[in-house]
DNA sequence: TTGTACGCGTTATCAC
DNA sequence: GTGATAACGCGTACAA
């Protein structure tokens, strides 16, 4: 039960008195064997238990069929959910992912790149943030980002503004005094800068009160809390008895709001409606299900993928077109109403 | 600005006026080169702008360097968590991760596994549980399993025997008058039968009335809502008065419990205590902390992909000695003690 | 310390 | 329809 060396075509040829090119062709063109010889090298495959070699394969033909991912990490479940779907097009594309995650270090990242270009991959998907959509481009291989700063290169992004004009306009539609949108820190090359672009234009144009509070929620949970909790005493004590429609930059962050405020108030007060943003599963396994902007993510990776795709097949052409701009796809969020915001009828 | 073709060994020979084996020295034993020669290929690679190319060294030397992964799905937080870590410990060991979701497909799993091997991955981990460990182990490659029937591969599970005792223990120390347990149906050959197994030998030895509850939680939300709505209503029913101490499966159906309970009774009842499993995020960012028996997943992460290092480097020896039985390695359990079972003082 | 010659397993290009 | 031969880019005896 020694290792044995690995079939090989050879070893194919030899026991079937064909050449390597016809083993090649039998797996490559079939249709150009005869039926009956395409008989004898399949018994010959079963009877030598042949593995394919597809590290060959690449260095022969250059196709490696490789998609590099890069993702910041996975601890938000928007982002798991993202490499959930991009994965699962495997089956529609036969695309393999090389997966990294970031961390934030650039470094590193730097360091993935160097790797998956030596792996000769294909094309690659971005989602981390950490290096500049210009050093990307000049990778000068199919790239396509998804949600980040995406000025020179491809990508696929929710429609964020008309996310923040949805989230707004349902909170204005339920009469709110005055409305607040809670998020981190958000340079306006961003595409989640248009959920406060959004927020904002809806605002001016209905002539709303409101307030946009920019603090940093991506660290540590208890700091988060801490932020969350000071923000609820001063919004309770500067708009005490006006109705307040919060809109909060994501699920995770508006169930921790939702929760400091039933535990102050021992009850969801009257006077908070509460938006989310991408539909994560905890929005409507909340304590009180929450109103959210769902991001259609399954739409999202496989436009990704698609976009990719039809990059990637471009640059096999003899002559490839270049783009002249990137291309950047939008897909529409979709408003989910919940108890947040639609309270249940009252005895 | 035409495609040129890649820059190759060589192109820096010619250049450099050395042998591509010089230069293949200068890449995997730089000291067997003169200073001087080595600064003459350096910087010929930067003027040539020389970039490697991983996929002929593996034909040539047989190493890609890749793991395979499949897993489940990444929608529980657990497994994207667990991936998480696997990935991020490329830092560690320079091992490139080529991931599949296997979405409880078994066809496509297999298919998964043939596109792994032909890319020539040298170790695979395994989370998904639809193929055998028996089917598994005749692969003959190094492969470390997760949280899954592991009889015939090496493994790296939570002490899940341990988590049930932990649990059980905890809510014994709090003079519950009846223990109970909701899980799904899980087989007596899967790691998680442990918990059962726990929880049911702590109540036995300490003579406490108890109850094991196994409903299909793994469907839809609506589905586990309803089924956990009615396991509330009949405790309130069967236990009126008596204080409940309830073990859940995980932490997202513990926080869902909770706040069905919550909703139902206005207020988290005096008479149950909760313990859920895993120690993810939702536990201490529900309206209640949930106590949790958490799992140490940075550290099983890391052990699977040490561990599976260890098998590879056996497997390139010259003469490897095959494992006689399939190592499993066993990490515990860190019991998180909250809210649910820990009240606050009362006013 | 450096070079020669060959192998890794497949595909591509021409012939026939 | 089939075969011989040369790539693909790098590693590695073996020799010098």
């Amino acid at each position: 039960m020694a290792q044995k060396k690995n079939v090989t075509f050879n070893d194919i040829a030899e026991y079937t008195h064909f050449s390597k090119t016809t083993i090649s062709r039998y797996f490559n063109n079939p249709d150009s064997l005869t039926l009956e010889n395409q008989a004898i090298i399949s018994d010959a495959l079963v009877k030598l238990n042949y593995k394919e070699n597809k590290v060959a394969r690449i260095l022969a033909n250059g196709k490696t069929e490789f998609i590099g991912i890069i993702i910041p990490s996975l601890y938000l479940h928007y982002f798991s959910e993202i490499l959930d779907r991009i994965l699962s097009t495997y089956e529609t594309f036969g695309y393999k992912f090389l997966v990294f995650v970031g961390n934030e270090k650039k470094e590193v990242e730097k360091q993935y790149i160097k790797e998956l270009l030596a792996y000769k991959i294909e094309g690659l998907i971005v989602l981390s943030h950490t290096i500049s959509s210009k050093s990307l481009a000049a990778l000068n291989i199919p790239i396509v980002s998804i949600e980040r700063e995406d000025q020179y290169i491809c990508s696929v992004n929710t429609d964020n503004y008309m996310g923040g004009v949805q989230a707004a306009g349902l909170l204005a539609s339920h009469n709110c005094d005055v409305l607040i949108h809670i998020n981190s820190p958000t340079g306006k090359e961003l595409p989640t800068y248009g959920r406060i672009q959004g927020f904002l234009d809806i605002c001016e144009e209905q002539h709303l009160k409101h307030q946009v509070l920019i603090r940093d929620l991506k660290a540590d949970y208890e700091s988060t809390q801490a932020q969350l909790e000071k923000i609820i005493d001063d919004l309770d004590r500067d708009y005490a008895g006006q109705k307040k429609g919060i809109f909060i930059s994501n699920d995770t962050h508006a169930n921790i709001f939702l929760n400091l405020l039933f535990r102050k108030h021992k009850v969801f007060p009257e006077d908070y409606l509460i938006v989310g943003f991408d539909n994560s599963p905890i929005s409507r396994e909340a304590i009180i299900p929450i109103s959210t902007v769902g991001q259609q993510i399954d739409k999202i990776a496989y436009e990704a993928v698609n976009l990719l795709v039809e990059l990637m097949n471009e640059r096999k052409k003899r002559r490839p077109v270049p783009l002249e701009e990137p291309i950047h796809k939008i897909i529409p969020p979709v408003l989910m109403r919940r108890e947040t915001t639609e309270r249940e009828e009252r005895a």
